[in-house]
DNA sequence: ACTGTTTTGTACTATATAGTACATAAATAC
DNA sequence: GTATTTATGTACTATATAGTACAAAACAGT
């Protein structure tokens, strides 16, 4: 029996935290106020973890912010790629996504909230390399799955072969966005869905207007 | 001559402050960092006015805060106004908005920053209502003048009239936003620009990939 | 010159916040 | 049981921050 792996029961006292809840209630705690309204003692509430046990577990309040968003944007990727993968047209597809994604913008209990990585990471990108980065990068990887699968609606002929997937993957993503946006702004869920229906439309390349 | 006309000179020792430019300043410091990164002492030294001067002038910084995305908005409304009532086609007017936007989102000097409601407000609007209503309004300001535009390329028949003004505004503005965002993510102009034409294009009814 | 008015600048208080030191608790290893 | 290891909880320090009190300064009117 090899030793390598983890023990099954680690040395000293045991956690009295799961790390994977901590690490979720406090991204809901950023995603609500934003990153600097954000104090340490308000992490320490959501997670019902002491300030040091929050330190020793995540490091400052900075490192904890930035392993917030890219746990959010590795569970964004995987829900995305199901979404996409899924059965159905193009349109079937787009739809999936946006749908979801303002499942995620309107929980069921609390105030809209919108996308944690936009909403918040916005803010300090201009400020703080780090979060620009994973900004960036965040926004990019939407962008790429939204052109593969465009891509693949073009080699299935659902899409004209003249279409540029960049632009069109560019747009898709614009879409999101505009819902990101306008549901931290307080507008309701419905005039959310019309508008990805629009977009959604003029990407598959249905005119507005036509039935 | 009557008197009910403000002094030429008031009574006491005159201001040492433009109170437009010292508006702006502070702006210039939201913009930046946030509202919640920036503190009454940056502001201080942005506006170049005291403390004390500070908060006679414009109240306390939630209060400076929401008159400067005020004035922002008003001045926005102000330039796209102009914009998209300039001369030329549909595709003419918008790019118009979309290339000013993104003089002021770059600005040369000093990195990229956004646009400042959406790359601030967007945060605070979770928890602060009356950012709220000024990003939503705002919001809706910019929606209502591109349909408007839109409307009026209906009306000449640049546009088919099966088109449906409020979803083709609301794309619109997607637009926006997406280079709003995507600017202060760090992406650059160029490709920005590439997004815009792209979105301009599809609202106006040609399929990307022609020519 | 004197008075009243408004702004400025310094200095202060009270609180919030980040981060850490240290004693205690709860487990394993022997 | 005893030592070792890791986590917890209390308490502390240092700094940052918001907001204000108060005296000095700079003007107008008389």
């Amino acid at each position: 029996m090899p030793k390598n792996q983890k023990a099954a029961t680690p040395r000293g006292r045991p956690r009295e935290y799961d790390p994977n809840q901590a690490l979720a209630r406090a991204t809901e705690a950023f995603w609500r106020a934003g990153y600097s309204a954000t104090s340490v003692e308000d992490l320490s509430i959501a997670t019902k973890m002491n300030r040091p046990s929050l330190y020793g577990a995540f490091g400052d309040k900075r490192a904890l912010y930035l392993t917030s968003l890219s746990r959010y944007v590795t569970r964004g990727r995987r829900a995305m790629e199901e979404a996409l993968s899924g059965p159905g047209s193009l349109r079937d597809a787009l739809m999936r996504v946006y749908e979801r994604s303002l499942a995620l913008y309107y929980p069921s209990k609390g105030p809209a909230r919108g996308c944690f990585l936009i909403g918040t990471a916005a803010t300090e990108a201009v400020s703080d390399p780090d979060v620009r980065a994973v900004l960036r990068e965040g926004l990019r990887e939407f962008d790429r799955q939204f052109k593969a699968r465009i891509e693949r609606s073009i080699v299935e002929r659902e899409l004209d072969e003249a279409a540029d997937p960049t632009t069109l993957a560019a747009l898709a993503s614009a879409i999101l966005h505009t819902l990101a946006l306008r549901s931290r702004a307080g507008d309701p869920a419905a005039s959310l869905r019309a508008t990805a229906h629009a977009g959604v439309d003029l990407i598959c390349g249905r005119r507005t207007g036509e039935s």
